[in-house]
DNA sequence: GGCTGATATTCATGGAAAATGATTTGTTTT
DNA sequence: AAAACAAATCATTTTCCATGAATATCAGCC
């Protein structure tokens, strides 16, 4: 059995006949008689009734509601990724906690305001999970900090963050080593990118060990830092959106540590639905504006 | 695109391998190669990812979405016409409401015995209602008394029936045309063939116009026969299954008008569903058994 | 690092099936 | 009865598909 066979048949039911069939869908005469004909063949039942007026017999309407059913879902199918509707189409996405709550929000409002019929689903986890559920393929794309180690994926880096030391009092220049092995460090919990940072600045300066407090919040965190309970890590940009709430200073940390990139990572372009690839637009669009005017970033 | 494209897909998704699949579909792997990529090629999407594992992408995994809808639907259409399963069919028939009750029990319990999963829709009414609902293919087929004036319909006589004049009193011969001409005829409503019989009757013995009432069920009419009311013509199977309650007598009509035949009328044979050749199946056994034990008929 | 087994891709080819236009057949209309 | 119309049939062209052999690519392994 054949698409178009069916097609044809809907055709003949809709016009009752098989020449207004067969210039509607671009072909001729003896064509659709010869497809309804081995469609006859094929299922041993007469499908039109040809003496005279052209109809379905009660077997050919049986047939006709399946082969609506089957061209719908064809039709739909085919708009999902030819059409430039998106509608009914489903797009997951995963990203780390940090990330959600610092960049998320401004990217999937606009991508949402666009394509408000396109099912958004939003995972967070930690960077081993959302990796994880990458290479399953069970989200279209993840939002991940720094490199991902796995081939053969689509990495594109969408923003970049300038970590700074924060802290209640203001700081001319890194603590001292013997001061950094007494501090207490504050930080999200285990998993996030930001606190892995956090212990790559402790052991560049030649800190093994320091108390690390795990926060929930954002909040919470620079409320305990600005009561001088230690230090933290977080972006410039997120400090300054927060510095005329708390009294808290910050020292631009060595490069290689401060700069922190987060990138997109998915498969490669050429599998991605057109959903993903409205989404990865806005993305852009969003990181380009993001880049533009950074002092209106923040959390 | 095409069925086969998408069954080829499904089974590479499923088997994680083209030759796994050519094999499962019986056929070769490159033919499998060809037509994915084929699907890729029209829909402008990868669909597998082949760097190593075989496997679908997000993409090719939407497209399976709609492709299980769309063979599962294909197979359930296949299976309705070609396979002996008749489930999820349906059978709409029609009848007159005096051949429903006399008639038609036995052979829908037969029928529903035999296919409970075919959805069976009776619909009663007058004969040129039946006959405008079968040309119009809202049923599959109707029960009709006498031919059928329709051409192209497939007929098949199915029951017989003895038609008898029933009255309260023993009857040695017709009744005189001016007996007739002031006798009061039992009816069932207009529509109903055995009335048309009645009036055919009256104008077989030179009566133009006598009274008839119309009365709605069986028991009334039987009773009021019983009561002396008047006459009223009845299959004899009928009369003798109620003869033990009433008081009545019977006598033959004349040949020609006695004789009435009940057909299944519906379109040719090789229109016929599944479900509606199995039911002329049954439809047939039930009517032999009925004619090799007559006696144990009636309503 | 190169070998080996397995798997997918590419390519040429024969063959099957579909599309086409001319013609015939059948039905309806006048 | 004839004309007008629509579907079936048929012969032909064309397209597309299935096939198998050769090639390329990727895993595991010595």
């Amino acid at each position: 059995m054949q698409l178009k066979s069916l097609r044809l048949l809907m055709g003949v039911a809709e016009t009752g006949s098989f020449v207004a069939t067969a210039q509607r869908l671009h072909t001729v005469q003896s064509n659709v008689t010869a497809h309804i004909k081995k469609l006859e063949e094929e299922l041993g039942v007469q499908l039109v009734h040809r003496s005279g007026q052209v109809r379905l017999t009660t077997a050919g309407m049986a047939l006709a509601e399946y082969a609506e059913r089957i061209l719908s879902a064809h039709d739909e199918a085919l708009s999902l990724f030819k059409g430039d509707r998106v509608a009914g189409s489903r797009l997951r996405i995963g990203a780390m906690e940090t990330t959600t709550a610092l960049r998320l929000p401004p990217v999937l409002a606009a991508f949402h305001g666009a394509y408000p019929e396109v099912d958004l689903q939003l995972h967070t986890g930690p960077t081993a999970s959302l990796v994880e559920r990458l290479t399953e393929g069970l989200v279209d794309g993840v939002f991940v900090a720094g490199h991902l180690d796995h081939p053969h994926y689509h990495l594109e880096k969408v923003f970049s963050e300038e970590l700074v030391l924060v802290s209640a009092n203001p700081m001319m220049a890194m603590p001292t080593t013997e001061a950094l092995l007494t501090a207490t460090f504050l930080a999200f919990r285990q998993g996030c990118s930001y606190r892995q940072r956090i212990e790559l600045l402790l052991a560049h300066c030649g800190v093994s060990a320091a108390r690390i407090f795990e926060l929930g919040s954002l909040d919470a965190m620079l409320g305990c830092v600005a009561a001088g309970m230690g230090y933290t890590v977080l972006p410039r940009a997120t400090v300054e959106a927060h510095q005329h709430r708390f009294g808290i200073h910050c020292l631009a940390l060595p490069a290689p540590i401060a700069q922190v990139d987060t990138y997109f990572a998915a498969a490669q372009p050429a599998t991605w639905t057109p959903a993903l690839a409205r989404f990865v637009d806005t993305l852009r669009q969003v990181a380009a504006s993001d880049t533009r005017r950074p002092e209106a970033e923040g959390v």
